[in-house]
DNA sequence: CGTGTGACTCGGT
DNA sequence: GACCGAGCCACAC
């Protein structure tokens, strides 16, 4: 008989769905650093993992991916390129300077 | 289980 | 500010 094997892109990690959670109550006109979120899941030095979370995000609607940046300030990445979440975020309401971000007025506090 | 990769971060140059 | 190297974490193969 067939194994009937379904690829399993459905089933989302634990941590993938902390980063959501987390990632998800960020407000509008504010942001957060990878770091920040990570040391939210008591993972200081997990931004890499963070990110990749992100990245794979299968919630993207749901989750405001844009609003996660660098701890610099900068943009970081996008999966539809940094230009795309550059717009979105002053869209929200977020200045942007040379791609960057005044951390100091729009870091949201977790 | 080892290896490679990535939307990161920090410190030095 | 830009580049490089090292560190840390999770995931795919």
């Amino acid at each position: 008989m067939a194994k009937i094997i379904n690829k399993p892109v459905n089933r989302i990690s634990s941590f993938a769905a902390q980063v959501y959670r987390i990632t998800e109550r960020i407000p509008a006109g504010k942001v957060g650093t990878y770091g920040q979120i990570a040391k939210c899941l008591s993972i200081t030095k997990g931004a890499r993992a963070v990110g990749n979370a992100l990245h794979r995000n299968p919630f993207t609607p749901k989750v405001p991916c844009h609003r996660v940046i660098q701890s610099d300030g900068h943009l970081g990445g996008f999966a539809s390129g940094a230009q795309a979440k550059k717009t979105l975020l002053e869209k929200e309401g977020v200045i942007i300077i040379n791609n960057k971000i005044d951390l100091r007025k729009f870091q949201v506090k977790l």
